[in-house]
DNA sequence: TTGAAAGCGCTACCAG
DNA sequence: CTGGTAGCGCTTTCAA
């Protein structure tokens, strides 16, 4: 490993000089600098990043952390983080999550030194059980989610009104006895997107009860909740998946029995992934533009970074939209 | 920011034992670690891990040079390679790349002091382009390609026998006009790919020439080609896509034009996605297992940073295999 | 068992 | 414009 002091040695000059050439510092001779770079080249120079970051207090890095790294959603998150992250020519430290809160805050606490800021996203609806902001330490951006004591900035979703806005478009096209099959217990978004169900059932249709099925944002409750809606013979008539992943297998699974989704049975998710439109009939969802809502977290945290003080707009909620599709409509593919 | 020397001076001793007992080393008293460790906690103290790795001369973090992020190709070897990682405690580090060779060399370079070895897929089939392994002076394993001059241990996918799969197997089932969509000229597994193809049509089909579309493994390929292939009333009824990703829509696009993908055409791709079962017809293609070729990467280099000279394994060549489904047969849904 | 001190590789300050 | 030097925060000999 070559460093920049046998480099120094190789031209002739100190290290310091050295330093102020290889960074490009103008108050260097041309032809010092022509000396410096020759030996630097011929000695298969390379910077040593980590040491460079540690006496400039700076990593030129950003952390991600996640809970989980399956399915589209994260990754199209990850891009959109990557696309506005990659302009300003900084790393991204992929942290280690699978899930848990206590390995979250670990994962946090080992960014320390590595990273100049933290995008982070909680396992779970309770981002101050991460510890607040001011234990890090380090300028943050919680990925969809909001922190109770208002002092972190976030991005997130409207998860509740979009769920109403599915729920209203199911009544609309006639459903009357609509499932939803919910996220995770303890998942913030999940409980929001329920309330949503919840709230436009009770305004206008009173006289049904809301059936709300288990789930865990994963494939396989959606393959379950179909088996559930089959062979209980359920009175249903449409199904609102918490997310697409979810809205998907049960579609596949529903197909597979034989029921028309779009006809006998309208079938909507959340979240808008990829998948959606490629699958038949095309899924109805809420889009939420997760590569936008990634890229926009980044972009707000490198502002962050360059020393704005980000007033008012410390916190973002993005408006999703109603991607009407055939699930719901029936049209043919 | 709390450093240790703070939290020594609170302990009442010195950074030394400080060291010591924050790192668990047995050699201190019980009662000195709990005096460190109350003050620790008390400061809130969070090790620098920047300047840890600088003294340990070690990072804990591994980086992963990718030559894009779009799809479920790249999302699913991360996941894979997160899966090993994690195992080990590890960091990812993403590095910038979008493209070109000139961007992987520096995404390469400023590598150097922030991760102990590299998992690097190069953009093109010119691996040591990149300099060879020398240059880099830092362990690393190629994904999905092999170096020129074997000293740099790999993993990679045999395209050439799976792409004679799929075109036997398009053969097999009748086809004999079978049209192939390239990948990007320059890239190593789209040139196998295309070479599986034009071997077995050489063999089998001497009589017919090889019909190929150039073509991009990104999804507006498969849409381009399919409009040529529809405008152009070629005589065809078959295509191989070189990736599942062309090959979807390719497929959507011919579904649109009413073409009974299946029946009139058949369709097979590469990779095995996600996407390729959930799309209907489910997509025929030649599964490579992804996510395992990200761990068995990541293990690989795992192996290296213990000192492990992985001898003859040092290049490992994952057999695809073929998975049929009802894009080349047809069968219902 | 503990402390003092020498770096890890680099940048930046202060003189010259 | 260039060189010496003091750290960045931590680990790790080497003595005590």
């Amino acid at each position: 490993m070559v460093t920049i002091r046998e480099v120094a040695k190789a031209a002739g000059v100190s290290v310091a000089t050295a330093s102020r050439a290889l960074n490009g510092l103008s108050i260097v001779t041309a032809e010092t600098r022509a000396k410096i770079e020759a030996a630097a080249a011929e000695l298969n120079y390379v910077p040593h990043s980590g040491a460079r970051s540690l006496t400039r207090r700076k990593t030129d890095a950003i952390g991600v952390i996640l809970p989980d790294l399956f399915g589209e959603f994260f990754s199209e998150m990850i891009r959109g983080i990557d696309m506005a992250v990659h302009g300003a020519g900084k790393h991204l430290l992929l942290g280690n999550m699978h899930g848990s809160t206590e390995e979250t805050v670990l994962a946090i606490k080992s960014m320390r030194g590595r990273v100049d800021g933290l995008l982070v996203m909680p396992p779970n609806s309770r981002a101050e059980s991460l510890g607040d902001a001011a234990t890090w330490q380090i300028p943050t951006v919680l990925l969809n989610a909001q922190p109770q004591n208002g002092d972190i900035p976030f991005v997130s979703v409207d998860n509740y009104s979009g769920a109403r806005m599915v729920t209203e478009h199911l009544i609309d096209r006639g459903a009357r006895k609509i499932v939803h099959i919910s996220g995770p217990a303890s998942n913030r978004d999940a409980s929001e997107r329920m309330q949503g169900y919840r709230d436009v059932l009770r305004e206008r249709l009173s006289d049904t009860h809301p059936i709300i099925l288990p789930g865990n944002f994963r494939e396989d409750a959606g393959r379950n909740a179909a088996q559930l809606l089959l062979n209980r013979d359920f009175e249903f008539d449409a199904v609102f998946a918490a997310n697409d992943m979810m809205a998907v297998d049960l579609m596949a699974e529903l197909t597979r029995a034989g029921v028309r989704v779009g006809h006998d049975v309208l079938v909507a998710g959340f979240d808008d992934i990829p998948l959606a439109r490629y699958i038949s009939p095309q899924l109805t969802t809420v889009h939420s533009d997760i590569t936008r809502l990634g890229s926009s977290a980044a972009m707000m945290l490198l502002r962050l970074l360059n020393g704005e003080a980000l007033g008012a707009d410390a916190g973002i909620t993005i408006s999703p939209t109603l991607a009407v599709r055939a699930s719901t409509t029936g049209a043919s593919a």
